[in-house]
DNA sequence: AAAATTTCATTTGTATGCAAATAGATTGTG
DNA sequence: CACAATCTATTTGCATACAAATGAAATTTT
């Protein structure tokens, strides 16, 4: 006996996730209006690993081709990044953090956490350890 | 005494919740090709409410206005949705679904539930229950 | 009623995000 | 070694997603 109200838009996973994704956006927009979460992804990886050829950022950093190299692209335009072509293997660019870049990340990294923080206020450390760790199994 | 290590990608929760909306976002369109998660919120939001105007539906389904005309076009596009101004506010734009509409909501409906019961299916049922119940606090 | 404010929809611009196709370089295999 | 398969990066096309500006219509205020 399926009816209409079977289907709950507000009780559907994509939809709750959307909307939380959409809260934190907010929230990270308004302590670094300055880059984007991607962007600052992007960077961070980069800045941990020293090193990366671009696919190799995008795996690391969860995106695909096609939009790992549209964030590089940006941050290559703002001299936070910096990229050659890889002699060993002329299909890779290995891409590496500017000296700009690294201050960027260091003086961002405090809010981009704040903003980690922010997003989780709503729940008590328990609370957002179980959060943490029931997201990190659908994946 | 903050060190570069402090900030770690992957114990963001935005990075988290990207990964597993990306994760979801792979699951449904494997089940339902024919339109995106977006695009069906949107149409199942119509369905619920049967008439609504593009803004109110926007705000329903936590979409910009931006976003939902982009949305609403495509769905009137294929006849799913139909349009008119409204008499007693011309700058409104009344929606609601066609027979088609209705009828492909009806249908994909379930599968759209599927999709969310497969991106949580590595939880049980308490889990899953939990899961919602934090992310709502988040919003 | 006139003016100021608000609301609705549209438009523009920028930034993800992913699929699919392509070209060039490298690797693996017969 | 040659050739098939794979990998890297790029490009194109489409679909969210949001900020900001605009114009038209309705509401509120004075």
């Amino acid at each position: 006996m399926k009816k209409t109200e079977d289907y709950v838009l507000e009780r559907q996973i994509g939809f709750i996730m959307r909307r939380a994704v959409q809260r934190h956006l907010s929230i990270f927009a308004a302590l670094i209006p300055d880059m984007t979460p991607t962007q600052f992804a992007a960077l961070a990886k980069l800045c941990e690993l020293g090193q990366a050829s671009q696919n190799e950022l995008g795996r690391l950093s969860s995106m695909d081709v096609a939009t790992i190299k549209g964030v590089v692209d940006r941050l290559r335009a703002r001299k936070l990044v910096k990229a050659s072509v890889m002699q060993n293997d002329k299909r890779r660019l290995v891409l590496s953090p500017t000296k700009k870049g690294q201050v960027l990340f260091e003086q961002y990294a405090p809010k981009a956490a704040k903003a980690t923080q922010l997003t989780l206020a709503p729940l008590d450390k328990a609370e957002q350890g179980k959060l943490f760790q029931l997201l990190k199994r659908l994946v």
